[in-house]
DNA sequence: CACCGACGAGACTATAAAGTCTCATTCAAG
DNA sequence: CTTGAATGAGACTTTATAGTCTCGTCGGTG
């Protein structure tokens, strides 16, 4: 069964490099339950491996973002469903945080620039209707979003928040903020 | 000048180990325009550099907690205050992001578990000033000032936004939110 | 049964980086 | 000028890990 093992290897390599990012292949192959040999017989090399992982989360969330704005009747609705689908998939994106060798692939590097320029889309479009503040610039509420969908993976993986629990905050946060409403607190020090 | 050498050396590896995470001691030396034989008279190892390294972020934003503690009127303001700061310092943390070696070091893990309470306390204190919406788990919440910190200090350092400008966003962000403000978008799909 | 492809085990090589040591140089203080 | 501490340069050892190769085993298929 090639693709059994092949598909073993990858997830166990996403399990490991995410607890540890600098793990062996010998740790991630005892981790697959698979001889070491076996891991170059699936991906080329060390980088090999870590660009298919990167190209399968990469997938993962095009496939989400599909679905989602196939489901979606507004963009502020797909932008919350591919929120909670990210979220949902986060521990296949925790690898990522420090493969500091994928910058070296311009096919990953590309691919995750679309998505965010995809995503910076997505919120102009939402921000048309009427969901996004208009004051803010739209990098920064990228890079909000993506902010917080990271501190959820995190809390999630830390074991502080479930997966539901953490996409239902995620998007309640991007919803209606942190602090009270209503009353913008007078900032009380100068 | 054994100090400014010393301080060269840190300087350099915070530098070089937030661009590459894997940078070695070779690298860092020529960064600090230094031999590599000095980065070992002023460091035990690499473990020892990194321990130092982040024992100086750790004293940096102990020191920012006290002066916006003395500053500050309120928790909220303090919120504010140290917000401010460690995005203007985050510089200096953005090494931290890959150091998993640190997570071995007992003093350096107390430390940062000591100062997420501590963020969680003011946290609270906010919350009883009536700051923080009382619905979300405190965890939560300092989960995502977190996020949104790292996010600023990422798109600072990619050149997205200006330091000042980053340090204003986070906390619009944390105060007011994503979303337009007043009307609770209706999530119209189901 | 006979064959074949996938695999596990492990020996082996190559390489990069950590860590040690020595020696010559520089530079400031006496 | 002399001395000594800090340094730069670089040779050297050690270690961890990537990557290669071989061989024996297992399990399914004709």
């Amino acid at each position: 069964m090639a693709l059994a093992t092949r598909e073993r290897i990858l997830e166990a390599a996403g399990g490991t490099l995410s607890r540890n990012p600098n793990a062996s292949l010998d740790q991630i192959a005892v981790e697959a339950r698979v001889g070491r040999a076996t891991v170059f017989r699936h991906f080329e090399s060390r980088a090999g491996l870590l660009k298919a992982l990167a190209s399968r989360a990469i997938a993962e969330t095009d496939r989400a973002t599909r679905l989602a704005a196939a489901d979606a009747r507004t963009a502020t609705d797909a932008l919350r469903l591919i929120t909670r689908a990210v979220v949902g998939a986060g521990e296949s994106f925790r690898f990522l945080d420090s493969a500091a060798e994928l910058y070296d692939e311009p096919e990953i590097v590309e691919a995750y620039q679309r998505q965010m320029s995809e995503l910076a889309d997505l919120v102009e479009a939402t921000r048309r209707e009427g969901f996004i503040r208009p004051d803010l610039p739209t990098a920064w509420v990228v890079a909000s979003i993506d902010g917080l969908i990271w501190a959820a993976c995190r809390a999630v993986g830390d074991g502080e928040l479930g997966v539901v629990q953490a996409q239902d905050l995620v998007w309640e946060t991007i919803a209606d903020g942190l602090s009270t409403e209503g009353a913008s607190e007078d900032r009380d020090a100068e």
